[in-house]
DNA sequence: AGCCAAACGGAGAAGTTCTCCGTATCGTAC
DNA sequence: GTACGATACGGAGAACTTCTCCGTTTGGCT
């Protein structure tokens, strides 16, 4: 992990802004905002925008690490503070609240390709499929879910339900998940 | 229901060829396809691609229009032939399988926008919701199902699983409909 | 002050969706 | 079998997108 050089100062500037301006997109107009319209917001031009996020994937991972750091303070939070089972639902519900937000903007980063994660290292999928772990893990313990239940299980479930739902009111998003919490719950006969 | 008079026989021609190379296209390149390209390799115009199915939704549903048909029959024979539980089962398997071909158009569709279906008139939205109905009553009736289950509910489920795994093995996909698969049946306390 | 690596920005290539309208064709009425 | 009008064709092109290339500018070190 080498470092290089700290980045020029006007460099810094210009991510930050192409940043900002890349969050007022995808609010106003999803994952799919035009790069374009992005770098004109932010006052670049498209070569900037382009050197700084080569792929469209690197301005979501972007836009989404610090929301996806808040997600796994949150899950050390409550594996902390509630009983297993309680805990891993409440995160579950807020990690569905991340993949709905910006017209699934969250939801569509967990389904991309993912094979290397962008330059700038922050792997997103990792870092989530490890807040899952981690109140997985001690509901699982406790007989609380399922014995036989992996993080990526319940991480793919809910941002399936989140793209599912994408189009449709959050009450429809809710209305599933707590169908499938009642899945990831063990069974008496399991 | 106006019917106007019968279509000429070289729109009729044409609009066969569109959807042959749709099909083809959607097959290799997902429901992204670029339309430009399905029109070149179908040996028409893209105006007259365009007159046939003048949003890219229409030619998706035009492509699916048959095996959602099929779907749907599959959907009455297995209540005839089978428990209610087992027949829910299977068919939820076959939606799966049709949900994920083509690199994810059936999934798509189903989370496609939807007001308005269509003018052609092929509603696959409520085609599959009726056939999801028709084996999901008895399942509920006969206690193989959660009394409080909707026809949307499995749909969507199903659907979500089908969207966050188009980039993963089908054997993700499988696994996880065994976990909503047990969400669904009746339970003891419940 | 001077230098140069680093960074900028915008023109433009290539691709997309979708429209418009002059032209060709089909099917019918004679 | 031919003339005619409704129907349909097709491709040029407008407006957009993504992404690249390269001449020009500028920040920060010596």
């Amino acid at each position: 992990m080498r470092m290089g050089r700290a980045p020029r100062s006007d460099a810094r500037r210009n991510r930050d802004r192409v940043l900002a301006a890349a969050r007022e997109a995808f609010a106003e107009e999803g994952p799919g905002a035009s790069l374009n319209e992005i770098a004109r917001r932010a006052g670049v031009g498209p070569g900037t925008l382009y050197r700084h996020f080569p792929a469209r994937r690197d301005l979501h991972a972007a836009v989404l690490a610090e929301r996806v750091e808040r997600l796994c303070a949150l899950a050390d939070e409550l594996a902390a503070s509630r009983p297993a089972g309680e805990a891993l639902d409440a995160w579950l519900r807020a990690f569905l609240d991340h993949a709905r937000t910006d017209h699934g903007l969250g939801g569509a980063m967990m389904a991309e390709p993912g094979d290397g994660e962008p330059d700038l290292g922050f792997d997103c999928h990792a870092a989530i499929r490890g807040a899952a772990e981690r109140v997985l893990a001690p509901a699982r313990d406790e007989g609380a879910a399922r014995a036989d239940l992996a993080a990526d299980d319940v991480v793919q479930l809910v941002a399936g339900i989140a793209l599912s739902t994408v189009r449709a009111g959050p009450e429809r998003a809710e209305r599933l998940l707590d169908l499938v919490a009642d899945a990831l719950r063990a069974r008496p006969g399991g």
